[in-house]
DNA sequence: GTCCATCTAGTCAAATTTGAATAGATGCTT
DNA sequence: AAGCATCTATTCAAATTTGACTAGATGGAC
């Protein structure tokens, strides 16, 4: 799964319409590029494969506040929101960084109860990979990167921060924080 | 840069010698496969773009201990030493984490005083960010996903945590832990 | 009124990555 | 001794990403 397209996706589902350029902005206006690096070409090809598969349309509400050169916009489809939510739930439950926090940046877009299950099911995976690289020796001077003690010190510390900042966030959601789409304002 | 690049060139310098299958079983019983993802085809074509540059020859070294299929072996090339050099020095500054990894996984391949340097220039870039990140607003209830309070403090948390560690690193490199390359043993 | 910087918007070839498939060798089991 | 799982080793098409480039519009300075 390429976090381009659940990025686009999502663009996408929070604005209705939009173009290139437009969610390219989008991104850099929601620091998107601090934690992951998605190029503009990422985001034209995204489009393009996505408006292939019927995933969105070309839209022609040529809007009058329009500058610069012809843009090329897009509208979410019904299959397209499907497609997001399959995205979006397959993100939270990944181990990459860049995946999980596109995930979490949309996650109200999912059933508050059933966001908390993804990421309960994110813990324990992160659980298990630190308990696996506990297992792993450390010894002073490493006859290979494998043992680097500093190498897998520096796993060691990420995970238990993943596993930690997991729990906060669980919490966060589970004593009521953000409003899911299943919930009234 | 790519990451296989400096893994495969990485492997080569440690052996001297490997072809694909074996590279690859390097990085898998260095753990590599925990903190980055480089598949088989990852490699084989890293291993075809190094030989074409010049970087890697194929070599006829046949192990007598050859099991299984026939297999085509490479050799580092002076040049490709160099060049392993210059990825390594990138990688050690690199913000991005595989990258990083991998500089580390391998640091010992430059004097120790270098490897110190560079990890001083990395310390200040993240600095750089964690103070940035901080200037941002965290509103109870977000607007936007820009403002998701969880997801700025996730950030804020992962980049404290590579100032931390990368302290801690340095640290060690500074009281004589290792050996490094301009060192005797 | 024209030069130029900047913002808007997108295109494209080349490089890289992915995922799935192919295929030889070894050894165990029945 | 035939079948079959597993380990060894690689290939390849398709998908994706990168990096560099093109180009129209606006606004200010001169």
């Amino acid at each position: 799964m390429s976090a381009a397209r659940l990025l686009v996706l999502g663009a996408l589902a929070r604005r209705g319409i939009a173009h290139g350029y437009g969610v390219h902005q989008d991104l850099v206006s929601w620091r998107a590029d601090t934690w992951t690096s998605v190029k503009p070409g990422s985001i034209y090809h995204a489009l393009e494969k996505l408006a292939s598969q019927g995933l969105i349309e070309p839209s022609s509400s040529e809007d009058s506040t329009k500058l610069g050169p012809a843009r090329t916009e897009y509208a979410i489809t019904e299959e397209g929101r499907q497609e997001f939510i399959r995205l979006l739930e397959a993100a939270l439950k990944n181990n990459d960084f860049q995946m999980v926090a596109a995930g979490i940046a949309f996650m109200e877009f999912l059933p508050r109860a059933r966001a908390a299950r993804l990421l309960e099911e994110r813990l324990d995976s992160l659980r298990a990979t630190v308990s696996f690289l506990r297992t792993l020796p450390t010894q002073p001077i490493p006859a290979d990167p494998s043992k680097h003690p500093e190498l897998v010190g520096l796993w060691v510390g990420y995970f238990d921060y993943a596993v930690a900042s997991t729990e906060s966030l669980l919490q966060a959601l589970r004593s009521g924080s953000y409003l899911f789409i299943d919930e009234q304002k």
